[in-house]
DNA sequence: GTTCATAGTGACAAAAGAGTCAGTATTGCA
DNA sequence: TGCAATACTGACTCTTTTGTCACTATGAAC
Protein backbone atom coordinates (compact mmCIF):
# COMPACT_ATOMS: atom_id res chain seq x y z
CA UNK A 1 0.00 0.00 0.00
CA UNK A 2 1.26 3.59 -0.85
CA UNK A 3 -0.24 6.78 0.37
CA UNK A 4 0.71 9.76 -2.38
CA UNK A 5 0.23 12.67 -0.44
CA UNK A 6 1.86 16.14 -1.81
CA UNK A 7 3.87 14.78 -4.43
CA UNK A 8 5.22 12.56 -2.45
CA UNK A 9 5.07 8.71 -1.44
CA UNK A 10 5.09 6.80 2.00
CA UNK A 11 4.73 3.47 2.00
CA UNK A 12 3.26 3.18 6.10
CA UNK A 13 0.86 5.61 7.48
CA UNK A 14 3.85 5.41 10.22
CA UNK A 15 5.57 7.42 7.66
CA UNK A 16 3.14 9.89 6.86
CA UNK A 17 2.57 10.67 10.55
CA UNK A 18 6.32 11.47 10.75
CA UNK A 19 5.94 13.77 7.57
CA UNK A 20 3.29 15.61 9.23
CA UNK A 21 4.73 16.41 12.61
CA UNK A 22 8.61 15.99 11.76
CA UNK A 23 9.31 19.78 11.92
CA UNK A 24 11.55 21.95 14.32
CA UNK A 25 8.75 23.53 15.89
CA UNK A 26 5.42 21.71 15.01
CA UNK A 27 5.43 19.25 18.41
CA UNK A 28 6.19 22.63 20.20
CA UNK A 29 3.09 24.62 18.85
CA UNK A 30 0.82 21.62 18.69
CA UNK A 31 1.82 21.35 22.24
CA UNK A 32 1.15 25.16 23.23
CA UNK A 33 -1.88 24.97 21.37
CA UNK A 34 -3.17 21.64 23.62
CA UNK A 35 -2.90 23.96 26.22
CA UNK A 36 -4.43 27.07 25.47
CA UNK A 37 -6.37 27.82 22.52
CA UNK A 38 -6.85 29.60 20.69
CA UNK A 39 -3.33 31.76 19.99
CA UNK A 40 -2.53 34.27 17.99
CA UNK A 41 1.15 34.62 16.05
CA UNK A 42 2.51 36.99 18.81
CA UNK A 43 1.58 34.54 21.55
CA UNK A 44 3.14 31.79 20.07
CA UNK A 45 6.15 33.38 19.76
CA UNK A 46 6.18 34.34 23.54
CA UNK A 47 5.74 30.79 24.29
CA UNK A 48 8.71 29.70 22.10
CA UNK A 49 11.20 32.65 22.19
CA UNK A 50 13.72 30.73 20.81
CA UNK A 51 11.80 29.96 17.10
CA UNK A 52 12.54 33.37 15.29
CA UNK A 53 8.82 34.90 13.67
CA UNK A 54 9.74 33.59 10.30
CA UNK A 55 10.22 29.30 11.00
CA UNK A 56 7.14 29.72 13.08
CA UNK A 57 5.08 31.39 10.29
CA UNK A 58 6.75 28.23 7.74
CA UNK A 59 6.03 25.83 10.50
CA UNK A 60 2.43 27.12 11.09
CA UNK A 61 1.79 27.45 7.41
CA UNK A 62 2.99 23.83 7.11
CA UNK A 63 0.50 22.51 9.48
CA UNK A 64 -2.30 24.30 8.23
CA UNK A 65 -1.81 22.98 4.68
CA UNK A 66 -1.93 19.54 6.38
CA UNK A 67 -5.20 20.41 8.47
CA UNK A 68 -3.82 19.88 11.37
CA UNK A 69 -4.63 23.53 12.15
CA UNK A 70 -7.03 26.40 11.35
CA UNK A 71 -6.28 29.85 10.86
CA UNK A 72 -8.84 32.66 11.49
CA UNK A 73 -7.46 35.97 10.13
CA UNK A 74 -9.93 38.75 11.74
CA UNK A 75 -10.37 41.85 9.32
CA UNK A 76 -8.89 44.33 11.87
CA UNK A 77 -5.90 46.23 11.93
CA UNK A 78 -3.39 45.83 13.43
CA UNK A 79 -4.10 42.19 11.95
CA UNK A 80 -5.34 39.51 13.96
CA UNK A 81 -4.57 36.04 13.13
CA UNK A 82 -6.34 32.95 15.09
CA UNK A 83 -4.49 29.47 15.22
CA UNK A 84 -6.01 26.58 17.02
CA UNK A 85 -5.96 22.77 16.45
CA UNK A 86 -8.39 21.16 13.99
CA UNK A 87 -10.43 18.10 14.84
CA UNK A 88 -7.40 15.90 13.35
CA UNK A 89 -4.96 18.47 14.97
CA UNK A 90 -6.56 17.15 18.18
CA UNK A 91 -5.79 13.53 17.80
CA UNK A 92 -2.55 14.41 18.16
CA UNK A 93 -2.60 14.37 21.76
CA UNK A 94 -1.75 11.17 21.91
CA UNK A 95 1.58 11.44 20.26
CA UNK A 96 2.64 14.65 22.19
CA UNK A 97 1.61 13.15 25.37
CA UNK A 98 3.79 10.32 24.95
CA UNK A 99 6.57 11.98 24.05
CA UNK A 100 6.73 14.07 26.65
CA UNK A 101 6.16 11.11 29.02
CA UNK A 102 9.65 9.31 27.60
CA UNK A 103 11.45 12.69 27.65
CA UNK A 104 10.46 12.51 31.26
CA UNK A 105 11.51 9.22 31.69
CA UNK A 106 15.01 10.07 29.91
CA UNK A 107 15.76 12.60 31.35
CA UNK A 108 15.62 11.02 34.62
CA UNK A 109 17.98 7.93 33.00
CA UNK A 110 20.47 10.42 32.09
CA UNK A 111 20.41 12.62 35.21
CA UNK A 112 21.24 8.85 37.24
CA UNK A 113 24.17 7.82 35.28
CA UNK A 114 25.03 10.89 33.16
CA UNK A 115 26.33 10.50 29.26
CA UNK A 116 30.64 11.40 29.84
CA UNK A 117 30.19 13.02 27.03
CA UNK A 118 27.60 15.71 28.24
CA UNK A 119 29.47 18.82 29.22
CA UNK A 120 27.41 20.38 32.81
CA UNK B 1 14.92 23.97 33.62
CA UNK B 2 18.11 23.48 30.84
CA UNK B 3 18.95 19.85 29.80
CA UNK B 4 22.72 18.86 28.79
CA UNK B 5 23.18 16.42 26.63
CA UNK B 6 25.96 15.36 24.15
CA UNK B 7 26.83 19.24 24.14
CA UNK B 8 23.51 20.61 23.44
CA UNK B 9 21.35 21.80 25.49
CA UNK B 10 17.61 21.09 25.96
CA UNK B 11 14.62 23.61 27.15
CA UNK B 12 12.27 20.99 27.50
CA UNK B 13 12.28 17.06 28.13
CA UNK B 14 10.08 17.24 25.10
CA UNK B 15 12.99 18.66 23.21
CA UNK B 16 15.01 16.07 24.33
CA UNK B 17 12.99 13.07 23.53
CA UNK B 18 12.83 14.68 20.09
CA UNK B 19 16.72 14.67 19.61
CA UNK B 20 16.62 11.20 20.53
CA UNK B 21 13.63 9.49 18.41
CA UNK B 22 13.97 11.94 15.63
CA UNK B 23 16.10 10.91 12.67
CA UNK B 24 15.26 9.23 8.96
CA UNK B 25 14.78 5.85 10.06
CA UNK B 26 14.97 5.38 14.48
CA UNK B 27 11.16 5.18 14.74
CA UNK B 28 11.15 2.71 11.29
CA UNK B 29 14.12 0.63 13.42
CA UNK B 30 12.16 1.14 16.68
CA UNK B 31 9.29 -0.35 15.56
CA UNK B 32 10.72 -3.73 13.97
CA UNK B 33 12.62 -4.18 17.54
CA UNK B 34 9.06 -3.71 19.06
CA UNK B 35 7.68 -6.50 16.84
CA UNK B 36 10.19 -9.09 16.42
CA UNK B 37 13.50 -9.15 18.83
CA UNK B 38 16.46 -9.39 18.82
CA UNK B 39 17.15 -8.50 15.05
CA UNK B 40 20.47 -8.47 13.43
CA UNK B 41 21.23 -5.71 11.05
CA UNK B 42 20.71 -7.71 7.76
CA UNK B 43 17.25 -8.37 8.99
CA UNK B 44 16.35 -5.11 9.85
CA UNK B 45 17.80 -4.13 6.37
CA UNK B 46 15.34 -6.47 4.95
CA UNK B 47 12.31 -4.91 6.52
CA UNK B 48 13.51 -1.42 5.91
CA UNK B 49 14.92 -2.04 2.40
CA UNK B 50 14.57 1.67 1.18
CA UNK B 51 17.21 2.36 3.90
CA UNK B 52 20.79 1.44 2.73
CA UNK B 53 22.80 -0.19 5.00
CA UNK B 54 25.47 2.82 5.72
CA UNK B 55 22.05 4.90 7.02
CA UNK B 56 20.60 2.16 8.88
CA UNK B 57 23.79 1.59 10.66
CA UNK B 58 24.39 5.51 11.21
CA UNK B 59 20.77 5.44 13.20
CA UNK B 60 21.54 2.39 15.37
CA UNK B 61 25.11 3.86 16.45
CA UNK B 62 22.87 6.61 17.64
CA UNK B 63 20.60 4.57 19.26
CA UNK B 64 22.95 2.48 21.16
CA UNK B 65 24.89 5.58 22.22
CA UNK B 66 21.37 7.21 23.60
CA UNK B 67 21.27 3.98 25.22
CA UNK B 68 17.63 2.96 23.33
CA UNK B 69 18.92 -0.23 22.07
CA UNK B 70 21.92 -2.54 22.92
CA UNK B 71 24.53 -4.01 20.82
CA UNK B 72 25.47 -8.00 21.24
CA UNK B 73 28.16 -8.70 19.35
CA UNK B 74 29.07 -12.56 19.42
CA UNK B 75 32.42 -13.80 18.55
CA UNK B 76 32.18 -15.22 14.95
CA UNK B 77 32.87 -15.31 11.29
CA UNK B 78 31.15 -14.05 9.40
CA UNK B 79 30.11 -11.87 12.40
CA UNK B 80 26.52 -11.93 13.70
CA UNK B 81 25.41 -8.71 15.72
CA UNK B 82 21.90 -8.65 17.94
CA UNK B 83 20.32 -5.35 18.26
CA UNK B 84 17.51 -4.94 21.03
CA UNK B 85 15.63 -2.14 22.51
CA UNK B 86 16.97 -1.73 25.76
CA UNK B 87 15.12 -1.26 29.40
CA UNK B 88 14.67 2.49 28.22
CA UNK B 89 14.29 1.83 24.62
CA UNK B 90 10.99 0.09 25.25
CA UNK B 91 9.42 3.36 27.36
CA UNK B 92 8.90 4.40 22.94
CA UNK B 93 6.23 2.10 22.93
CA UNK B 94 3.33 4.58 23.71
CA UNK B 95 5.36 7.19 20.93
CA UNK B 96 5.80 4.47 18.59
CA UNK B 97 2.15 3.35 18.68
CA UNK B 98 0.85 6.98 19.16
CA UNK B 99 2.27 7.73 15.71
CA UNK B 100 0.74 4.54 13.93
CA UNK B 101 -2.62 5.70 15.75
CA UNK B 102 -2.18 8.86 13.81
CA UNK B 103 -1.42 8.11 11.13
CA UNK B 104 -4.11 5.32 10.19
CA UNK B 105 -6.27 7.99 11.32
CA UNK B 106 -4.61 10.76 9.26
CA UNK B 107 -4.65 8.58 5.99
CA UNK B 108 -8.45 7.83 6.45
CA UNK B 109 -8.79 11.67 6.24
CA UNK B 110 -7.02 12.30 2.76
CA UNK B 111 -8.81 9.10 1.69
CA UNK B 112 -11.91 11.26 2.23
CA UNK B 113 -10.91 14.31 0.98
CA UNK B 114 -8.12 14.30 -1.55
CA UNK B 115 -5.82 17.16 -0.66
CA UNK B 116 -5.20 18.62 -4.43
CA UNK B 117 -1.78 18.80 -4.47
CA UNK B 118 -1.65 15.27 -4.14
CA UNK B 119 -0.58 13.53 -7.41
CA UNK B 120 -1.96 9.60 -8.11
C1' DG C 1 3.37 63.33 8.39
C1' DT C 2 5.40 60.00 11.47
C1' DT C 3 5.12 56.19 14.32
C1' DC C 4 3.14 51.97 16.27
C1' DA C 5 1.36 47.28 16.24
C1' DT C 6 0.65 42.86 13.99
C1' DA C 7 1.31 39.39 10.73
C1' DG C 8 3.35 38.46 7.10
C1' DT C 9 6.87 37.56 2.51
C1' DG C 10 11.33 37.13 -0.32
C1' DA C 11 15.86 36.01 -0.89
C1' DC C 12 19.62 34.18 0.62
C1' DA C 13 23.29 31.74 3.74
C1' DA C 14 24.41 28.22 6.93
C1' DA C 15 23.97 23.94 8.90
C1' DA C 16 22.31 19.50 9.43
C1' DG C 17 20.85 15.38 7.63
C1' DA C 18 20.64 11.80 4.21
C1' DG C 19 22.46 9.16 0.59
C1' DT C 20 26.26 7.01 -2.31
C1' DC C 21 30.24 4.43 -3.42
C1' DA C 22 34.19 2.09 -2.53
C1' DG C 23 36.75 -0.25 0.70
C1' DT C 24 38.05 -3.31 5.25
C1' DA C 25 38.25 -7.64 8.21
C1' DT C 26 37.86 -12.65 9.19
C1' DT C 27 37.45 -17.56 8.36
C1' DG C 28 35.83 -21.50 5.88
C1' DC C 29 35.27 -23.78 1.76
C1' DA C 30 35.63 -25.15 -3.21
C1' DT D 1 43.87 -19.05 -4.93
C1' DG D 2 39.72 -16.82 -4.83
C1' DC D 3 35.17 -16.21 -3.33
C1' DA D 4 31.32 -15.96 0.02
C1' DA D 5 29.12 -14.05 4.13
C1' DT D 6 28.36 -10.31 7.58
C1' DA D 7 28.99 -6.09 9.66
C1' DC D 8 31.08 -2.54 9.36
C1' DT D 9 34.05 2.57 8.13
C1' DG D 10 35.70 6.71 5.35
C1' DA D 11 35.06 10.29 2.40
C1' DC D 12 32.38 12.56 -0.21
C1' DT D 13 28.13 14.87 -2.41
C1' DC D 14 23.58 16.27 -2.50
C1' DT D 15 19.36 17.77 -0.46
C1' DT D 16 16.55 19.51 2.92
C1' DT D 17 15.87 22.17 6.79
C1' DT D 18 16.71 25.97 9.51
C1' DG D 19 18.10 30.58 10.43
C1' DT D 20 18.74 35.52 9.28
C1' DC D 21 17.91 39.94 7.43
C1' DA D 22 15.44 43.23 5.20
C1' DC D 23 11.17 44.42 3.66
C1' DT D 24 5.58 45.10 3.09
C1' DA D 25 0.70 46.42 4.39
C1' DT D 26 -2.91 48.85 7.06
C1' DG D 27 -5.32 52.24 9.89
C1' DA D 28 -5.31 54.57 14.24
C1' DA D 29 -3.16 57.72 17.40
C1' DC D 30 -0.16 61.56 18.21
Amino acid sequence: MIIHYKDKQYFTSKDLALSVIGGRWKIAIIWCLLHETPLRLSEIQKKLPDANQRMLIRQLRELEEDKIITRYVYPVVPPKVEYKLSEIGLLLEPVVTSICDFGDQFMQTIEKEPDPTSVD
